[in-house]
DNA sequence: CTTCCTGCAAAGGCTTTGCAAAGCT
DNA sequence: AGCTTTGCAAAGCCTTTGCAGGAAG
């Protein structure tokens, strides 16, 4: 098991690639290229961790190089995620969408503190082969899986005394 | 690792302790025991399986016994998911919360059909031991954790020439 | 020039909140 | 009585959708 490092920001090639990489996926769909949607894929591969809409609309429009109104985020979203440079994450947020970069990152999945909110990216492939014994077991063929840890960081908790109390 | 039995419904004496066990945390919460929301926990308890706020408001209605508005449960529903009657469930359903019984009842988590719906209630004690692991590492209490492996059903599968091609 | 994409505004769906009336202790 | 709970309606949020103008091929 391991935690991961925090996922190191895309170097220029990189994000190009990616871009690339979902125009291949929009010609394959008969869709056509644009360049409001390739600043939105920009600015969301260059942010570094998980991200709302509203994050990212800011984010583009912060890039300067173009804007985008935020239905259009909504529409680009879905098609960032199918070519794979994005993936939905933090479901038990409920105030919201959250996304964080897919594309050459590793898997990983989440131990987020209930008190003050941190989120710690972990790798377990014990883990994940265990899941692959369930799948098999239930006749499933997995495309993905949500798995969140909930509860309390060594911090909220020797901090506890007030700060608990607090919430 | 093992499939769950459908959950069995509770019986009229254990729906009572529940109740009891609702009005007790109640009191030490220094708040009223009210007869809607007494209605309101059995409705749910009665409830086999997963269901929405709307289902909930639905069921007490049909109980007969008494009625509750919407803005009712809503208020009602985390008094209860706190007294251990239920829990919310599917966090992956992006269109409203889901609930299930969670008195009496042993811990689980789901497999899901991302092409018929289909909702698989399964428990791996193993994996559950690896999560302490992880939270032992990283110097985490754990409170709770949900866990959903997406993927298609043997069924969905086979019968897939024209159904997947659909979805 | 045809089709897709975008911005804008409006609508949708779930959930929360303010308030006055009703309920519990 | 005094405080909680409830119903109702309105408001809040996030997200989706219809439409007309603009961009892409």
């Amino acid at each position: 098991m391991r935690r991961l490092h925090r996922a190191p920001a895309l170097d220029a090639a990189a994000i190009e690639r990616a871009v690339e990489h979902l125009n291949q996926t929009v010609r394959e769909h008969g869709l056509k290229t644009s360049s409001v949607r390739n600043a939105v894929a920009r600015a969301a591969l260059r942010h570094q961790g998980h991200f709302s809409v509203d994050d990212l609309v800011r984010d583009v429009r912060e890039g300067g190089l173009a804007d985008a109104h935020p239905a259009t985020v909504y529409r680009v979203l879905p098609l960032l995620v199918e070519a794979g440079l994005l993936q939905v994450t933090l479901m038990s947020a409920r105030d919201g969408a959250r996304y964080e970069r897919a594309f050459e990152r590793e898997h990983h999945d989440h131990l987020i503190c209930t008190s003050c909110g941190k989120v710690v990216e972990f790798q377990f492939e014990a883990i994940e082969l265990l899941q692959l014994d369930v799948a098999k077991k239930f006749g499933f063929h997995l495309t993905s899986h949500f798995h969140e840890l909930l509860g309390t960081c060594k911090e909220c908790r020797s901090s506890s005394g007030a700060a608990a109390a607090g919430r």
